[in-house]
DNA sequence: CGGTACCTTGAGGTTACTCAAATCCAGTGG
DNA sequence: CCACTGGATTTGAGTAACCTCAAGGTACCG
């Protein structure tokens, strides 16, 4: 155990967020140098998280503010009866827990969906920070919002489209989040499973399942098990477009 | 025109926040006695805004940013394909438009239900105050974050729970708002029709007024165009919560 | 007093859920 | 390398909830 090299040291040689390749997705990317060369003196670098691991529970205190440096981590809430609601997925580069900023406390849950690694700020350094230094609350108020905006388009995929079309922007959304990665867009593997996907998008996972093997079936993509393959990407954009006609499920004028 | 007392005037006596009946439930209440001398200097108080105005529009820069003092407002956003989505209800003392502070423009829309009054913060102002008060940034943090759970709990509402149960937490939800602002709990006016409720809560018209209609028969409540009266609070209480067997659509589990 | 917008109610259709069973797949041990 | 196993996924059949379309009722405003 002590011999060979803790896994926790592998990629600890970067010393510094401009080495880092995911800078230019980054928060980080945002600060001013001198904020930055602040947050790199607290910053715990490419933390290994095994899958299954939390990075955090619900209404812990926040011991710090994550961004995923690799890998995936999935957000849920837990409802009054204990139901998970997933509320979003994190790809690289995306910070985590920035909402116990008001608390101290974690309101939901996050999870690693596959082995992963991120970096982490000391929640205590990422508030003192926060007091003295009205960019960078200019640059998490902003992160808020956007998550705010991102949490409300879910409310209207989640509360108003049909399967078909929640199952294509969340195909969409994926592909899109991974090819700014740097990854094919037009095939990839799902890190969660249908029970996730089903949850997030507010359906059950026999429908989740029909409704991918029905878009097999009209070619418009190719799937085995989590591998999906766009094989007709003007039409599965179609598809989330139309959240009009026959998609929509009441009335909004 | 100009010899009758404008509206505008009536109710402008008040010149400090701490003489405002709404004071306790305002986010001036949370910020320091300084910053909420800062804020009386440029606030704009008790002004009218009649029924079907707009405070703002969607992609407007924004001018301002605005606290209800009395009536109510409607949030909506736009979809792509111009259908509305009601996003929120705002009641007095709650605080309107912080969701510009990332883009200088506002992502929604504001109307006004009914004629209301509410103060204004000139958003220059606002967003200069942001810059040098770290503690005026917590509040707006905090009250972004709240605003952020509540449209989780909307996203757990519309899109995973049944007609009923998504009424009865409407209903529960105003019931205790209201309450708040000293008003009878268990009877209200609804300041907005049937389609807004509906809209709200990813329903169609037909089924809020059937639900409401359903409740009652069985005498849970009475209702009479917008007027609402709880007769059986448990009853109801116990509706709203029974997120569970019947009432989820999904696997959570 | 008529008009218009809002609300309610009814009948029928569709979507997505429920329950149940078959199949696939990754990981394990032989 | 292959059979085995438990979990994940797919598929099928039937049903319930909610939507759509349509008509009738009610309230408010000039």
């Amino acid at each position: 155990m002590s011999d060979k090299p803790k896994i926790s040291e592998i990629g600890q040689k970067e010393t510094s967020c401009d080495d880092c390749s995911m800078f230019s997705l980054c928060f980080a990317h945002d600060v001013s140098a001198e904020e930055r060369e602040e947050i790199n003196r607290v910053l715990k670098r490419q933390q290994p998280v095994e899958r299954s691991d939390h990075l955090f529970h619900g209404g812990q205190t926040a011991k710090t503010v994550s961004v995923v440096r690799s890998g995936s981590v999935k957000a849920y809430q837990l409802s009054q009866e204990g139901d998970e609601i997933v509320s979003a997925f994190y790809l690289p580069g995306e910070i985590i827990g920035l909402d116990a900023i008001s608390g101290e406390r974690h309101p939901g849950f996050a999870v690693a969906l596959e082995d992963s690694r991120t970096c982490e700020i000391p929640f205590k350094d990422f508030v003192s920070m926060l007091k003295t230094s009205p960019k960078l609350n200019q640059v998490m108020l902003r992160l808020l919002s956007e998550e705010m905006a991102e949490t409300r388009e879910l409310l209207l995929v989640v509360g108003r489209l049909d399967a078909r079309t929640r199952v294509a922007l969340f195909l969409m959304s994926m592909s899109r989040r991974l090819a700014r990665r740097n990854q094919d867009p037009d095939q990839f593997r799902l890190t969660m499973d249908r029970r996730d996907i089903a949850n997030y998008l507010g359906l059950t996972i026999e429908t989740v399942s029909r409704t991918l093997s029905a878009m097999q079936r009209e070619e418009v993509i190719e799937v085995r098990g989590k591998l999906v393959r766009v094989l007709n990407r003007s039409v599965l954009e179609e598809m989330a477009m139309k959240a009009d006609e026959v998609g929509r499920r009441q009335a909004t004028g």
